[in-house]
DNA sequence: CGGTTGTTTGATAGGCCTCAAAGTCAGTGG
DNA sequence: CCACTGACTTTGAGGCCTATCAAACAACCG
């Protein structure tokens, strides 16, 4: 399963025998966590970091009334707290959307590996620069885009980043979250989610039913949502 | 004005005197931009990175209609486009909302840094993922805060941030965005971020005039924005 | 087949937007 | 010293997008 996490790699930049060895050297362990499990919560103090084997996961923050955003989704594949590595602890809390499965790393390997492998480091930092960008995309939506481009945006996301770790098939991918999830990603209410859904089907842009998302016409999408993968930086450069 | 720059690292981890020396021989030259300007374009191949010696500088993204969204705001210290370092391009346009002096710094000298100095490297990778940390919280406000918490909350990030740097006064610090721009950081029209200003000086929250930011009661401002200056990592620790 | 979780619907309200125009102010030039 | 200008702020009226609250419906599950 960390095939998908060197697939991530490597589509962004080349990876030497050595430098998979390291990478794979990294886990200490592996382990299952079930659905809706906090299993980071923020302002802990961290020691480790979490590598994503297999299932969704997402960084959510919250505010006193309970309101809760959800700043980041992550895939197989991803690196779910690299930050917390320089970090240390973090500002956000991490929840399993589903079950998952996921790698432990130790920050004393990482270090390690700053020290021994400069430009896995270099392909590292890259990874946390991505993860901000996608953040930056993220603000655009909820500063500027309406309901029908916000959740159009997060399928096209989802749907180009679950095929860059192998997961869609055809115009179809997984998508397990329910809407309540989806209204917390792009900072709308669960019912008008339902309206702004309900929409999108009639106009045949997706079909979401038994957690698998549809793409009919991928192209009309991105054109409702204004999607540019740039953000996405999928393309392999020396770093 | 590096010692802004240096001063910010060293709020986070110790810097030794010789990472001190290889800090200032990344800036190879420095240069006057005026207010207003466009200096690095989206998606425009590069191979220098941009330290903020003076001003304030802002990252944007926009839509094809012309709606903008401020995605960041940089202060005097801040290294505005490391993540150009990896990332090759950039995904945003940065752009002066003063007059500015920047430092320029070739990515072949950050490059050089990350074969000799490990730990260093792994300051600046800190200092990336507090600018994705401050993206974050920034999601939340996007997301879930209502209009005068956005505004309360950019305040109050602000006022923390420049005070860092030492260009705090008090219970003052320069504030030199118009009303159209901080509608564009928090994702209002410039109408409503009016209305709101208004409403927050009515009550004695801020005032704000002749480009400064006066805030008699940080609590109470605080409070409305429901800021915790968590996400700002402001404490030292060995990385 | 109840119980639970998630989706859908309806009615109403409100926060923020839109568009347009007027007001303020610092800077400029005659 | 005072019109003039341009940039920015403020005001007003009206409307829309999204929120709110409540309840009904559907689907899954042991």
């Amino acid at each position: 399963m960390i095939e998908a996490h060197l697939a991530k790699l490597r589509k962004r930049d080349d990876i030497s025998a050595e430098e998979e060895q390291a990478v794979r050297a990294l886990v200490a362990d592996v382990q299952d966590v079930p659905a809706d499990k906090v299993f980071i919560k923020q302002d802990k103090p961290l020691e480790v970091s979490t590598l994503l084997l297999d299932g969704i996961v997402c960084r959510y923050k919250d505010l006193k009334d309970g309101r809760r955003q959800i700043a980041q989704l992550h895939v197989a594949g991803d690196f779910v707290d690299l930050h917390s590595f320089t970090l240390k602890r973090l500002d956000h809390n991490l929840l399993t959307l589903t079950d998952c499965r996921i790698g432990l790393v130790p920050h004393e390997r990482l270090r390690d590996m700053t020290e021994r492998f400069p430009h896995l480091t270099r392909v590292y930092w890259l990874m946390s620069n991505i993860d901000a960008a996608m953040s930056r995309e993220w603000e655009l939506s909820l500063g500027r885009r309406d309901a029908a481009a916000k959740v159009a945006h997060l399928f096209c996301e989802m749907y180009i980043r679950l095929g860059v770790v192998g997961l869609c098939d055809g115009n179809t991918c997984p998508f397990p979250l329910i809407q309540t999830e989806i209204a917390e990603c792009v900072g709308l209410t669960p019912v008008h989610v339902n309206r702004t859904l309900q929409e999108m089907r009639r106009q045949g842009l997706v079909e979401l039913k038994a957690k698998r998302l549809v793409i009919p016409d991928f192209q009309r999408l991105k054109d409702v949502a204004e999607f540019n993968p740039n953000y996405l930086y999928l393309e392999k450069r020396p770093r």
